[in-house]
RNA sequence: GGCGAUAUAGCCAAGUGGUAAGGCACGAGUCUGCAAAACUCUGAUCCCCGGUUCGAAUCCGGGUGUCGCCUCCA
């Protein structure tokens, strides 16, 4: 079956043509660690990991590379910034290393509660500083780049076309610039590949030019290179990648290797929040642990990102995360209605619900209808493990993890013996019908954080949120 | 100022020429001593104006609104 993905690079819809059939080439930016990643950041992994998901449910094998980028990520692309990880590591009081090894662990933590499918190459930058190093000089040497006082500059004067992915031209981005005017850059959207380090500066290596590290942009070209070759198929990431971080990938490897690496570059839209951008200002980042704590679990994230379509704006709400989580019950709950019966169900039926699903899937991952047909097949009238078995194989494209979701159901509750005690009080009460004195222990346990709920298996209590 | 999106029921959202998927909430009902949970049922002619067409949410023209980017950001 035809796949169908949006290419940045063509701004449309694209039949997805392999290099190679067997086995498809990816390569995602990674995460900067140098703190804990946020539900924003995570939509792009929960898009990165569908775009695995569909891949592999359409028999293809992948070879796939992330990178972590624990060094030269600069908190501003004028060179008078600070390393993100140094600027870290000295608010915390650590070394930077130890922070990116903190965060690093941190962000895999989360990656494993959204049932993320991990790429099979995971490497970071610091390892790869040879493979850089090689890159700047073979950039150099091909007269794409100069030295100044700084660094090592990309002249994007010497490209034929600058910038190929978005439609912004450099003349008119000019006007409005930000960014404080460096009088030793040819152009003023010449990047740095390499930056000579100063005296205090800690992440720094033994080059051509003195003491120095790579700038942020050239791990993505150097480790893609290294571990896919100079042209792979697909290369993901954030939406706001496309002005610059890839623009300048793409410069390099023209620099380096005359090429454009990937053949279709992948957007994920951003996750806003009330309406808005998050910001720190606003104070409204939120990490998976915050939506823990208020109950939330990634899983239901996970489902809430699949309300839209990846290359729609989805806006966060609190509201909205909780409905998805009330989804994410129902699926289970009917996933469950189906995996032990046996009615009889026409084959032709389950044909055409995967026909749909797998045209929904292969048309540029539109989730939000994928979904709509999984909740068709979860309503089915008709109680059949046979529903429950397309279910689960829907459910390698969703990675929720309904296949285990008796586990889910089962509550494992760490409940603290005063509530136990009066749990055993209710259950006495109610023997006797005295619902008077059942109420009344129901509302105690309310005001300690518990609800209790009387259901056909006796009484069952969960934490209220 | 430039660039990119977007406008569909209370909310989230799919649908790109043939008369509006799905989810959440609300309401009604079933169950329950009551409640909760669960289950069943119930709702929109698609921002505005004009045009093309037998026929438009869907195409074209013109408005208006909202959001993002142009500074680091997934």
């Amino acid at each position: 079956m035809k796949i169908q993905i949006y290419n940045t690079l063509s701004h449309s819809k694209e039949e997805f043509i392999p290099i190679d059939k067997k086995e498809i080439k990816i390569y995602s930016c990674g995460p900067t660690v140098y703190s804990y990643a946020h539900i924003g950041n995570f939509r792009t992994y929960v898009f990165m990991d569908n775009l695995r998901r569909m891949f592999k449910y359409n028999g293809y094998k992948l070879n796939h590379v992330m990178n972590i980028t624990d060094v030269g990520h600069l908190t501003s692309d004028a060179d008078t910034g600070e390393d993100k990880m140094e600027k870290a590591a000295k608010k915390e009081g650590k070394d930077p290393y130890e922070i990116a090894e903190f965060y690093t662990k941190a962000f895999m933590e989360d990656m494993k509660k959204l049932n993320i499918d991990m790429p099979n190459i995971i490497s970071k930058a610091t390892d790869n500083i040879e493979e850089m190093l090689e890159l700047v000089k073979e950039i150099v040497k091909r007269g794409y780049a100069y030295e100044t006082s700084k660094g090592i500059y990309f002249d994007v004067s010497k490209l034929d076309k600058y910038p190929v992915l978005s439609n912004n031209k450099v003349e008119d981005q000019e006007a409005g610039a930000r960014i404080e005017v460096d009088s030793e850059k040819k152009n003023p959207y010449d990047f740095a590949l390499w930056i000579k380090a100063k005296e205090n500066h800690i992440m720094k290596w033994d080059s051509p030019w003195g003491k120095s590290y790579p700038g942020w942009h050239l791990e993505c070209s150097a480790m893609s290179k290294k571990f896919l070759g100079k042209h792979f198929d697909i290369h993901t990431g954030g939406i706001d990648h496309i002005p610059i971080h890839h623009e300048n990938e793409i410069a390099q490897s023209k620099g380096a290797t005359g090429e454009i690496p990937a053949n279709y570059w992948m957007h994920c839209e951003f996750l806003l929040v009330n309406g808005g951008k998050m910001s720190k200002s606003l104070g409204n980042i939120y990490t998976l642990k915050d939506l823990e704590e208020r109950g939330i679990e990634p899983l239901a994230y996970k489902l809430f990102c699949f309300s839209s379509h990846y290359r729609n704006k989805l806006n966060f709400t609190f509201e909205g995360v909780k409905a998805s989580q009330i989804s994410l019950n129902r699926l289970r709950e009917g996933y469950l209605k189906h995996i032990n019966e046996n009615e009889e169900v026409e084959e032709n039926k389950i044909k055409d619900y995967e026909n749909r699903f797998n045209e929904a899937i292969n048309d540029d991952l539109n989730m939000p209808l994928a979904l709509g047909i999984l909740w068709e097949v979860i309503k089915e009238p008709k109680k059949s493990k046979k529903y429950a078995k397309l279910v689960e194989k829907f459910d390698e494209v969703f990675g929720l993890d309904l296949k285990n979701s008796i586990k889910y159901n089962k509550q494992e509750l760490e409940i603290p013996d005063e509530i136990k005690k009066l749990l055993e009080d209710r259950k006495i009460a109610r023997l006797h019908k005295d619902w008077q004195e059942s109420d009344r222990i129901r509302d105690k346990i309310k005001n300690l954080g518990y609800a209790v709920k009387d259901t056909q298996d006796g009484m069952k209590i969960e934490k209220i949120q």
